[in-house]
DNA sequence: ACAATAGTGTCTATCAGACACTATTTG
DNA sequence: CAAATAGTGTCTGATAGACACTATTGT
């Protein structure tokens, strides 16, 4: 085997989140060289045995102090002779999603960590570029980062009609609207509500009633909601 | 970049093609061990620069004897601690199309290789096990070869109705029914014949008449086509 | 009573599929 | 003319979306 070429694999991690109508992104401030000081997702260099997920989780670690338990799933991966001059490097990118609550309450104020809100100008699955913006500033994440989110919310979009992926945006009860509001954030457009509500409850088994009632609010309390069997 | 564990990588590549109402996959005798003699994916180490199309095209050559110039896209990717004994060794798929003319020309009766025919007992995109037979006879190909032909059955179904990749198993031209024949074989269930005139030709650019005609059959000869400019 | 949002019954426009028909070739 | 497949006009059933309405809370 020694006469093979070997490859270095690393990975990053896409954390998003939906919160305030908009979309989120987990970046961290790189404390070392290259591209130190400017703003990247969280990765880092898989250490054999371990597998893909075990490097994600320890990169959001180390990276942002954070213990994730949310949905994570591979994105894409790529390799390619020449593009770092250190040798042959390949990357896995994975999508991880999260509920805005508890993400905002495990990263804290912690320094050098920033959920950054994600502009998207393409409408459906088209693609193209993204702006990254933290603290309201246009931002130019590491290396091809940027790239990487919007392939991210392309995935996301493309699987949000087809599964329950939506469901690891919302918090542990929820009401039918704001499951609606999540899902018009990601689309990027508005829908139909009551294709929306028929769709959602008829997929059975998707979500289930808790049967209690939104407390707090002006207005005629919503039914709350909890994920259900398939969901 | 030498503390960090290092990867070899290797492919192997599904090359499927349409004929006579049955799906075919291109396998071959494995000449060395490990596995030696059972029929096998074709399938090569990357070697740093080449890229993972170009392994490919080069197992093809090598395993097969083949000059491939069909569709090729990249099936999946895994790696796992422990599997091989002689260490980390990571393994990426792709699948080929080919129309069945020239994949038969191409291989001719070279020693070693063959076109399995593959039975899908799943309807859909169910998966699960399918059933790969060599002149007939039943055969269970080396390593995990016949999951990663699954996968590719998968895969293929799931993107026929939304891509123009149906077309990469047509000849130069060809039918509507034809094509309507290719699309039920590899979906494994029969397709409505107005509807699937109605989508084909309403997807403009997908294909384009000729303006011929069939020849030599027995009945009212059908309008051939071509791949259009989207297509 | 009014504002605000939740939730629903019913109509309509769209479209996939079914049927029935015509068209064109060979024998 | 019969057989075989190609190709099409029209009806029908399912469903996404629009509209209009009722329901329930706080102020």
């Amino acid at each position: 085997m020694d006469d093979w070429d070997r490859m270095t694999l690393a990975t990053d991690v896409v954390l998003m989140t939906v919160a305030d109508g908009e979309l989120w992104v987990l970046l961290h401030r790189r404390p070392h060289d290259p591209q130190a000081g400017k703003w990247a997702l969280p990765g880092v260099f898989v250490a054999y045995p371990e597998s893909g997920e075990q490097a994600v989780l320890r990169a959001l670690r180390d990276k942002a102090g954070l213990a994730f338990d949310g949905h994570l799933e591979r994105l894409d991966w790529s390799w390619e002779a020449g593009r770092d001059p250190r040798g042959w490097v390949g990357c896995v990118t994975y999508l991880a999603l999260e509920e805005p609550a508890t993400l905002r309450a495990a990263i804290g104020g912690a320094p050098g960590v920033a959920l950054a809100r994600v502009a998207v100008p393409w409408a459906g699955e088209t693609g193209g570029p993204v702006i990254v913006e933290i603290s309201g500033r246009a931002t130019r994440p590491a290396f091809s980062h940027a790239e990487i989110i919007a392939a991210s919310i392309k995935r996301l979009r493309g699987k949000l009609r087809w599964t329950d992926i939506g469901l690891a945006l919302m918090p542990p009860t929820f009401t039918l609207s704001a499951l609606q509001r999540t899902y018009e954030v990601v689309l990027g457009e508005p829908l139909n509500r009551i294709t929306f509500r028929r769709l959602v409850r008829d997929s059975l088994g998707l979500i289930e009633p808790t049967g209690l009632l939104q407390e707090d609010v002006n207005h005629r309390p919503a039914e709350l909601f909890r994920r259900g069997r398939n969901g």
